[in-house]
DNA sequence: CGAAGGCTTGATAGACCTCAAACACAGTGG
DNA sequence: CCACTGTGTTTGAGGTCTATCAAGCCTTCG
């Protein structure tokens, strides 16, 4: 049962890295799909799956993660209302990853054979996508350079900065301070750690008063030393204002 | 001064990814640019530059990386003829990154102006492009998961087993043997190791008859302890054909 | 009140890094 | 032809970061 849904997350997301036009908005704004609410940590999409919808953030926090044959689990990317966290499987038939709500969250699922319909009739909303998953890209790229090169401070200070940045790009900031409702043990997930240096390392950033972080809510300090401390530079968001968001 | 090129490695790329109907083919085959050579190391973009030409591999090795403020280095990706490693600029202006050749190589320089207008006239090679974009990101999420989650050995068994795979669709490997250009420094900075560390770990897996790597050239001796070694499966690569590579 | 999940702490172990030096090899110039 | 240089590889020793194991604590919720 297709139904029209809230698009503003989506039309606010598309504005933060892309001029919208008239036309374009009224166009996405036309989108309908199916409604689904989720429980914390209920799978939206499992690898291996072939979807024939994409998936519409609406409300809450998903995250995307892979599994490893022994069993450890590494979370890919976190996702804010807003995103299409599986829009690749419009193109790529079978899901190399899962995704799945981090708290109760609600999502939208556009068909595929609409989002074509959408695209071929309106190549610059083609472009819009695209280039969406072309930032995606970019910022897997930021993981690894984290991943590879950061201490643990340097690299959870680095997803700090990175949340905060792309939440107050689409308004989800509340001053210095945003929901980030995420377990250590995710957070380890996320950033190759082991829980209990990941409490460790938020001891430490606490101590040195970057952070404050408690009850899945996390309030940025110092910006300034936050940000040296994660050479954090948000040209890779490729957002249309970066400096909106210091 | 526009040519034609070869474009060979570029059809043979998007057919190890994508069924090409002949007219797709054509329209590839009907692309020109101009071509370039490129001496070991040079660099190809820089992070910064905002290009209005894109870059098809055609021959040698390439590697997009990051720099950070400290000075370390991180490979984001490895190149081999036939892929477009800055595809993106098409759609994000400022390079987040920068490419460069990893040995002599040379490659075609293609306008965004004449591929927007194939991508406009041929909605079917915009998908190729796209999705070639999409196969870059999920090789992305791979390198992340093992950055994460894996030891030095398994992520180095990875780099080898997708290295191999990819040049295989592509009709560049020798039996089990293939060309890694790359110095033991190079594939630390790809593997977030130090050089002494990825020198161990060669020493291991030769021990262990897995491989053997000396002059730039691979030679995988027990694939399938090393593919286990390396929690390799190809799914990611979303290869048309993906047990060719068995 | 008990159970479950998440957070915190301590102790120990292991993986990987850094520094430093020696070795191998190819290219260069006298 | 041979020192000389530069780059890449290899080896050793010591140190740091992070993982693992184990336990205790705190909050929430049924």
């Amino acid at each position: 049962m297709p139904e029209l849904f809230d698009t503003a997350p989506l039309i606010r997301k598309l504005e933060s890295i892309f001029v919208l036009s008239d036309e374009e908005k009224h166009a996405v704004q036309s989108i309908n799909g199916t409604v689904k609410a989720f429980g914390a940590h209920e799978d939206v999409v499992r690898e291996g799956d072939a979807p024939s919808v994409s998936c519409l953030l609406l409300d809450g926090f998903m995250h995307r993660y892979k599994v490893l044959p022994d069993g450890k689990r590494q979370i890919l990317a976190i996702h804010t209302p807003g995103d299409i966290p599986d829009l690749q499987s419009l193109l790529l038939r079978r899901q190399d990853h899962s995704l799945a709500a981090s708290v109760p969250s609600t999502a939208a699922f556009i068909p595929h054979e609409a989002l074509r319909a959408l695209i071929r009739s309106r190549p610059t909303v083609a472009d819009l996508f695209w280039r969406d998953t072309l930032v995606d890209a970019a910022i897997f790229r930021a993981w690894i350079e984290s991943l590879g090169r950061c201490s643990a401070l340097g690299h959870l200070a680095h997803l700090v900065c990175e949340v905060y940045t792309r939440l107050r790009a689409v308004g989800l900031t509340n001053g210095c301070s945003y929901g980030l409702p995420f377990t250590q043990t995710e957070l380890g997930d996320a950033l190759g750690l082991s829980t209990v240096h990941v409490n460790r390392t938020l001891q430490e950033m606490r101590g040195e008063g970057l952070i404050e972080f408690q009850h899945g809510r996390l309030t940025i300090l110092d910006w300034t030393r936050l940000k040296a401390a994660a050479q954090f530079d948000p040209g890779y968001l490729h957002l249309r204002d970066p400096h909106a968001s210091v």
